[in-house]
DNA sequence: TCGGTTCAGAGTATT
DNA sequence: TCTGAACCGA
């Protein structure tokens, strides 16, 4: 039995997968199988019966992480793998606050705020106390409040020494106090009140560290510390920790996470087990050598070097273009080859590192009729229409929910307006109530129409008590008004297709079992109630917004940041927009180790290639409405020379022109210098747009001429080295 | 309450 | 350049 789900492991990974029960980290590089020995991991645990379903606990980041872990689970086991718990952080937090919100101090009816409630309730409190949101951002407070959470500090426990964050902190207390008052918790309490359960209820702990001898954890790198925190407490003094990681893949700083998990982790644990998949079962040796290559220029490493036993296939592609909308157009012919030779549009990715940079490219896409698929925007449960219908149904799970009041009590328009909103936040206020209680303090019309609102509410809580969830929801959308507001409205078909669809999700929801035995397996609490359908729905709702990609279909280029392409794989990468200042960016430049989080996102970016790897930059590129000059990323010249195909010509070190192979007349078209931005702008012999090479700077870009004479000088884009300005008098420029 | 205009800001993102 | 938010007049 064991033998079959070990067959076709290598040294490694069978070493990591059969690890005795102790705390193990498995730096597992790109492509090198990590998910296979995750999985793995738990289907020989059962097998071998050193661990029953029940003891497993499983962690990701994402939903559909959990849910692949959760499936490849199935197919290899002969059991369900109903006993486990597999699970996000925020899922798994639920499911635990679930269980034991008394213990946790929540209402039973708890909901769940996403970032955009967050920030709506925050925009509330500041506005209720009268706080200039020119000097505090809503935007700033939230992230403080999230960063403290995250960080595992209550409002009581910052420490700050400036008036500026003290104010901060005093909002941080009220927010939360709002929060309580509300019954509502955001995604960083989910975790921060689920681990100070945990520390302050000995009897849950306990029987939850009885439970789970087995902790793995997938993506240990992105953890953040009140994660890695709750993880410890989970473990326990002895129970085992199976952490899987790549701290090169490490591209989550600025939310939060926290590389040094994994220093941490070996330390305190006393890792004995520290085990490196770098066999990599997806890339070609030229693009594993360019990643190697790469990398090997970060000083903080916990150190790995990927090898593969194929071949060295073929050179990275290396490509100049004058302006960002040649390299869209070269992009298009190149495109164009590969479908002509047979390649699946889906198997080719177009990676950038910043949104925006989509647009151009897009547009050559559209322009060329080539089907394409931007990842990223708007998810199913984040939709306006949707949220509209979803704060009706917190409302009649939880009146108190003034987040969710506001948003509908005058959606669809019922004759509410600010002034009577207004009247009842100061009731609200003064008798500390929910609006929802404090209606009855209004008079007048604005008074009639809140009663009447109520009533809709009250109605419809009731009218529902006892129906299946689908049917709650459908006689929610009807009988708010919000099907009968998007019939006026002209483009208001596919919002209500979306609300149908509501309905089916509702319908094809069931509730997670196991919530009551949770409880009832605790000494401290009873057995809780299982949480209403409607209850789950919400959660669910808040916790899995939905698939974020555009409509599935016909075969399409993939588009996506490199960010969002972590984790995934394609036969042809293009990495586009290779500039100083865009990859790596120059926020990046201020922050500290953002050079080395860049370079990582960059290693990410190479290694999402099967077989082919397209790198591209411009001379020129549309930024915020001005041309800007740029010149080409550095980290091009990490990489190992040999093992690079310039399809331009390129501007050598020292020496003159080197000619690379010219691929076709659409690529010379392509890479042919821009116009100069603006007239015949050229001085002593230069021109902006021009490369030129300083001895003491390097290569740099001419982003501007001035002065004339003695006085002629020249801004110039180093790179690396910054934006210099020169006197052409006296700096000797050497021209290509 | 809607619709147009103006203005600032523009990095990456899951739950 | 483009977008989203804020603001003002009808």
């Amino acid at each position: 039995m064991s033998d079959r789900l070990l067959a076709g492991l290598n040294d490694q990974q069978l070493a990591a997968v059969t690890l005795p029960a102790q705390p193990a980290l498995i730096l597992a590089g790109a492509g090198s199988g990590k998910t296979r020995v995750l999985t793995t991991r738990i289907a020989w645990l059962i097998t071998t019966r050193q661990a029953s379903p029940q003891g497993i606990l499983a962690v990701t980041f994402t939903n559909k992480a959990a849910k692949e872990m959760t499936a490849r689970l199935s197919a290899m086991l002969p059991i369900n793998t109903r006993g486990m718990w597999i699970g996000t952080f925020h899922g798994l937090c639920n499911r635990l606050l679930r269980a034991h919100h008394r213990d946790a101090g929540l209402p039973q009816t708890f909901q769940i705020l996403d970032s955009a409630d967050q920030l709506s309730a925050i925009k509330r409190l500041l506005k209720a106390n009268g706080v200039d949101d020119e000097k505090y951002p809503p935007r700033n407070v939230q992230q403080f409040v999230n960063g403290a959470k995250e960080a595992g500090l209550r409002s009581g426990a910052v420490e700050v020494d400036d008036p500026y964050n003290r104010r901060m902190v005093e909002f941080y207390a009220l927010y939360d106090a709002q929060c309580q008052r509300e019954g509502v918790v955001d995604f960083a309490e989910l975790l921060l009140r689920c681990y100070e359960l945990l520390v302050r209820n000995e009897p849950i702990r306990t029987h939850y560290q009885q439970r789970f001898a087995h902790v793995l954890v997938d993506e240990f790198q992105d953890t953040n510390t009140l994660q890695y925190r709750w993880l410890k407490l989970l473990a326990g003094e002895h129970n085992a920790i199976f952490a899987v990681g790549d701290d090169d893949q490490s591209i989550y700083a600025f939310r939060g996470a926290n590389v040094g998990n994994m220093a941490d982790f070996e330390r305190e644990f006393r890792v004995r087990n520290v085990i490196r998949l770098e066999q990599n079962y997806r890339s070609h040796g030229n693009i594993l050598d360019a990643a190697n290559a790469l990398i090997r220029n970060n000083a903080r490493r916990l150190g790995k070097n990927l090898w593969t036993s194929e071949g060295t296939g073929e050179p990275v592609r290396v490509f100049e273009a004058g302006s960002d909308g040649l390299e869209a157009a070269w992009l298009v012919e190149e495109v164009k080859n590969l479908v002509a030779d047979g390649q699946a549009r889906r198997e080719i990715a177009v990676l950038y590192r910043s949104n925006a940079q989509s647009r151009v490219i897009e547009h050559a896409l559209f322009n060329a009729g080539i089907p394409y698929r931007v990842y990223g925007g708007l998810r199913f449960f984040e939709r306006a229409e949707i949220k509209h219908a979803l704060a009706y149904l917190r409302l009649i799970e939880n009146p108190a929910d003034d987040t969710a009041f506001l948003r509908v009590v005058n959606f669809p328009a019922r004759g509410i307006g600010a002034r009577t909103i207004e009247q009842l936040a100061d009731a609200a206020k003064t008798g500390g109530r929910s609006l929802a209680a404090s209606v009855g303090a209004v008079a007048g019309k604005g008074g009639a129409h809140l009663a009447a609102f109520m009533q809709l509410i009250d109605s419809l809580r009731f009218e529902t008590a006892n129906l299946p969830l689908a049917e709650i929801v459908k006689a929610t959308i009807g009988r708010s008004g919000l099907i009968d507001h998007y019939r006026e409205d002209k483009e208001g078909a596919e919002r209500i297709e979306n609300l149908e669809e509501l309905v089916n999700a509702a319908a094809a929801f069931t509730v997670e079992e196991g919530y009551a035995q949770d409880a009832a397996g605790t000494a401290a609490d009873g057995a809780a109630a299982l949480p209403s359908p409607l209850a789950g729905f919400l959660s669910h709702a808040a916790l899995e917004a939905g698939e974020n990609q555009a409509a599935e279909g016909q075969d399409a280029l993939q588009l996506m940041t490199v960010h969002a392409a972590k984790g995934l794989e394609f036969h042809a990468v293009f990495i586009t927009g290779l500039e100083e200042g865009l990859f790596p960016h120059e926020n990046s430049m201020q922050e500290l180790d953002g050079l080395e989080e860049e370079r990582r996102l960059m290693y990410v970016a190479i290694t999402r290639a099967r077989r082919r790897l397209y790198l591209s930059f411009a001379q020129s590129r549309m930024l915020h409405g001005q041309t800007r000059y740029g010149i080409r990323s550095r980290f091009i010249a990490e990489l190992p020379e040999g093992g690079l195909k310039w399809l331009t010509p390129r501007l050598r070190e020292g020496s003159g022109m080197r000619f690379g192979a010219w691929h076709d007349a659409s690529v010379r078209a392509a890479a042919s210098a821009p116009e100069p931005a603006y007239g015949a702008a050229e001085r002593n012999g230069l021109r902006i747009g021009q490369t030129v090479r300083h001895a003491r700077f390097g290569e740099g870009v001419i982003v501007r001429l001035e002065g004339s004479g003695a006085d002629a000088r020249a801004k110039i884009n180093f790179g690396a080295q910054g934006v210099k300005e020169l006197l052409l008098a006296i700096a000797r420029l050497e021209t290509a």
